[in-house]
DNA sequence: CTATTATTGTGTTGTTTTGACACATTTATA
DNA sequence: TATAAATGTGTCAAAACAACACAATAATAG
């Protein structure tokens, strides 16, 4: 009668790409793996799923022992199932990405897993096919963050409209016209002046804006084409 | 030595949302599942995935079992995980959406398997969480829509801007304006004149334009904003 | 054989958006 | 007090867009 009887069961694995913005660069928090195959060698962070345990729940988890938070975004990337992808047996990874804020992690936890913020541009080797996860999480990045308010979620609950360009082109790896950034972020409604002004500037002190919860989102599905198509 | 022994291996299944266009409505191909539970009920095609397979070659081997095709146009969507989606046992569902041409098929194939073609406006009640996975297909199938030229997937090699204009209208279930969408579609040079015309057409005869692969295949990704804003 | 009707192809127009660029303001430092 | 770096605002021509008008085609009805 049971028509499942005969099916193989595999490990699942939940791995997450974290994100990260300094204010100069895009980074991911990695891990140095503890346990063989690959002990010591550069990792997404991970785990297996739980018998008894959602795969969103699963990712919060994972992503709180990490960091130490929780309510971050969080948004399933996709599944990756080569055969061979594990040496050890065959495991899927239902992989995860997640954009925080990075000044607001548990430093204890990170430490204690030996874990690091690296920028992408010095990558280390990773382990398995976890470079292949990467590469397809920043080109999900940069998909979304071109068409939705996502970039917000890597940055503090005040910013400037300088900072938010700055996370823009690491984002893209390139450079944006100032005056017409500014005009197309304004004229989105998403940024609601508080009066203040970001007194860490060497310069003239630019003006402190937070999102406006509301409008970012009722409207997050909108297409906002935040990217110019050329330049 | 082994990190992996203890954790709980998954049944994984590979369900697949195979959308159509029959020249007016939307359709998805759906069966009669032919074993316990919900024996009998609607549901998405779908199978376990083998031990030596990977997830993309699962996908494309259950897609060619219903329709016979091959190289079809097929994406992974994501993976459902949620711990009592399947009655008789915990099962992680990859979920991969396919586009094809409806007069494509094998109707043998899809005849041995109780396979139908039902217009998404007359969709009946689908086992476990099925529902809820046609209804995010349709969500990513309406945003890429938007942006890439995925349409022309559903569509014969010849067809006309009429057409093609019906599909995004089908796609979108709304009207939109004749000569503006013409205007856009021809702007995007995807489009090559046969020099040949509808004769099926009634009244005045459209011409028949084919895809130029060419350009489809080297620009695929990048955004085209087929959809107005409004409307 | 002509008028009618449905459909398709092309053109126009005013408005909005965009990209490129100029100029003025602010603030720490020389 | 001058300088330099960064920020805020403004201008303008080109492009894109939505809304709409009109002409051409082809089957069919009278």
């Amino acid at each position: 009668m049971n028509h499942y009887a005969h099916s193989t069961r595999l490990l699942v694995a939940i791995d997450c790409i974290i994100f990260g913005f300094d204010g100069e660069e895009l980074k991911l928090l990695l891990i140095k793996r503890r346990f063989e195959p690959e002990k010591g060698k550069w990792s997404l962070m991970g785990g297996f799923v739980n018998e008894e345990e959602d795969l969103e729940v699963g990712a919060e988890r994972i992503l709180h022992e990490l960091t130490g938070l929780h309510n971050i975004y969080v948004e399933q990337l996709q599944t990756f199932g080569k055969v061979d992808r594990d040496p050890v047996e065959r495991t899927l990874s239902v992989v995860f990405f997640a954009l925080i804020n990075i000044h607001n992690h548990d430093e204890e936890s990170v430490k204690s897993h030996s874990a690091c913020w690296i920028s992408l541009k010095q990558m280390p080797k990773l382990i398995f096919d976890h470079e292949k996860m990467v590469q397809i999480a920043l080109e999900r990045l940069r998909y979304k963050a071109a068409l939705h308010p996502i970039g917000f979620e890597l940055l503090p609950q005040q910013f400037t409209i300088p900072q938010l360009q700055k996370l823009y082109e690491a984002i893209y790896d390139l450079k944006l016209d100032r005056r017409n950034f500014s005009r197309k972020i304004l004229s989105t409604g998403l940024l609601l002046d508080t009066g203040e002004k970001n007194v860490n500037s060497a310069t003239k002190k630019a003006v402190l804006y937070r999102l406006n919860k509301e409008k970012y989102e009722s409207n997050f599905n909108n297409f906002w084409y935040f990217m110019p198509v050329t330049t």
